[in-house]
DNA sequence: GTGAAAGCGCTAACAC
DNA sequence: GTGTTAGCGCTTTCAC
């Protein structure tokens, strides 16, 4: 009977047809999917754990573009894509406990989330995109060092040294304000540390001192929170050229913002992003492009390419700067570092 | 051992620490979820069917919406989203078969899709989202025919009757070309099919013969669909006034199309949409909006609602005609029908 | 508070 | 080509 389900080759399509018809006739409904799974050892899924909740996943064209790139992996392997049901809000690790799937993505969470932890006790497989970088675990990302520290250089060619920064969040609590330079060391989402540490270092080679550089965090990644923030940074220090923003969401709500405010850009201000979202396409926005489709395919294939595999992998992508219409020159500034 | 994990109250704090802590030395991963789920009865997940490849849903902004939404309501009930690889062209039902979930939701699909024929028999509860339009199953949409001919009046009002038709796959056959009388009547897309039927009654009430109306199918639904959808209707009749598409995506195409011919909309073409995405609304489209999140929301909430009910139940949501600026009187036409 | 045992529905293995 | 059986890992029940 079990045959007549899954393997059709192994007894004549008549009995076949028969096996089948008499069951539906008796009301079977056909094996059980999570009893064959017990038996087999296999889900035909895979778990996708995301920073945020589930729902923020399909409004953040950047995830969204990370989600098709996984789609498109588990598809071509005949696999579903189970979404774990994991706010950070709520600590509820029992949804991870719960997934039934043959391996973990985890998408973007910080170093100490619970999630990531109990998803890392189970013994299935687990691909980490973004952060945490973990030493033992397959990882998919960008150098996000290499990338923000090329967009730095752009700013400074053009000759800003007077900037002003808006991050996403930086840890697990919420602080909707500026950060000390303690936090931002200690910060629990490596990506956001490491563009910030990238562009300290970048100013820092001239002579701008990182400790005077006004940086807002946002806990919400909205256009909302980017409006906010630039306002934050504005209010403080009106002087700045260039406010540089590790989202394009952020940096399309600081347009507005700029906009509200009667600041021309780039004229008045120079507003970069990171991503390379569509909205940041048409918007002229100057950013650093990165391949999220890509990432979601990357991870997917890593993780149901059953290869055995020694050390954990490593895929890194690559970047693109993106000179746009929101980068230029500052007005007076520029005399004066670069003067004719 | 299985209390201490599952039922924490039952047993004293440190009898329960110690034996999680000898478990764990002894590398145990804590209960499996898929003998878990075998016993209890429950998966804890809800499966999504789509029409499309997986990773077509990530694309279109209306199907973003409406998965935003039935996140919500997975979330909110602490369930997890299961993502069905089912693709249009793979006739592959395994994976309905191999899901393991408590119960479907099934997005848009043909009322002759073998995977839908799968999801019916498996005996689990099933909510349908737009279409088909079945007796027996809880279904979550919105009355397409109100909707369109709310379109079609304001349309008439503005003056045209000569017009064509974009719309979307009417089968589960590729036909990129125009459209018989037949194959409009025969659609197994319930949707497609009721809003070529009342555009077809609203017209026919002003005096068009709808077998005169040029009405071309696309089976992808893209922008470069639209586009050379709009080519081909433009290329057979030059002197239509209005283009209606069955949705934004297409109408943006139809759009484009028109710019590169040069036609000025609205004054040389009217351009119409349905469903209301973002980009239309930037675009200025005239069209229908309709609550793509609230679709997704109440068919998670349905399928998750336990409660026994005898018939199956049906939610209709509103709809309401946005008049942009894609919209306008014709200029000879007017003339003619309504002149001063 | 603890231990033992039945059984969820299936598949794989083996004997016929 | 067919029938039987063990056991996947868990939860629930019941006896202690």
């Amino acid at each position: 009977m079990s045959n007549a389900y899954n393997r059709p080759d192994q007894l004549s399509p008549e009995l076949r047809r028969r096996v089948l018809e008499t069951a539906r006739r008796l009301g079977y409904p056909g094996p059980d999917p999570v009893a064959r799974s017990l038996r087999t050892r296999k889900a035909g899924a895979v778990g996708l754990l995301l920073t945020e909740n589930l729902s923020y996943a399909f409004r953040d064209p950047a995830a969204v573009g990370f989600l098709e790139g996984l789609a498109l992996a588990c598809e071509d392997a005949g696999q579903g894509l189970l979404l774990v049901p994991a706010s950070p809000e709520r600590e509820d690790v029992a949804a991870v406990h719960r997934a039934g799937v043959d391996g973990f993505v985890v998408y973007s969470v910080p170093d100490d989330d619970p999630h990531l932890a109990a998803v890392l006790e189970r013994p299935v497989p687990t691909v980490v995109c973004d952060q945490p970088e973990l030493e033992t675990v397959d990882r998919v990302g960008i150098d996000d060092r290499s990338a923000i520290t090329g967009l730095a250089r752009h700013l400074i060619e053009l000759g800003h040294h007077r900037i002003g920064v808006v991050c996403m969040r930086l840890g697990r609590d919420r602080n909707d304000d500026f950060v000390t330079l303690e936090r931002q060391r200690s910060a629990h989402f490596h990506v956001q540390r490491t563009r910030l540490a990238a562009l300290a270092d970048a100013f820092a080679g001239v002579g701008v001192d990182w400790a005077t550089v006004p940086v807002v965090e946002r806990f919400d990644h909205t256009t909302a929170s980017g409006e906010s923030a630039a306002a934050q940074v504005l209010d403080r220090d009106p002087e700045i050229t260039a406010l540089i923003c590790t989202s394009d969401i952020l940096a399309l709500g600081a347009l507005t913002e700029a906009g509200r405010r009667g600041l021309r850009v780039p004229q008045d201000l120079t507003v970069t992003g990171f991503d390379g979202i569509p909205e940041a396409d048409r918007a002229g926005l100057t950013t650093v492009r990165q391949p999220v489709l890509e990432k979601g395919r990357a991870a997917g294939r890593l993780l149901l390419d059953n290869a055995e595999h020694g050390r954990p992998r490593k895929v890194t992508l690559d970047t693109e700067l993106i000179a746009g219409r929101t980068s230029g020159a500052p007005r007076a500034a520029a005399q004066i570092w670069y003067g004719p």
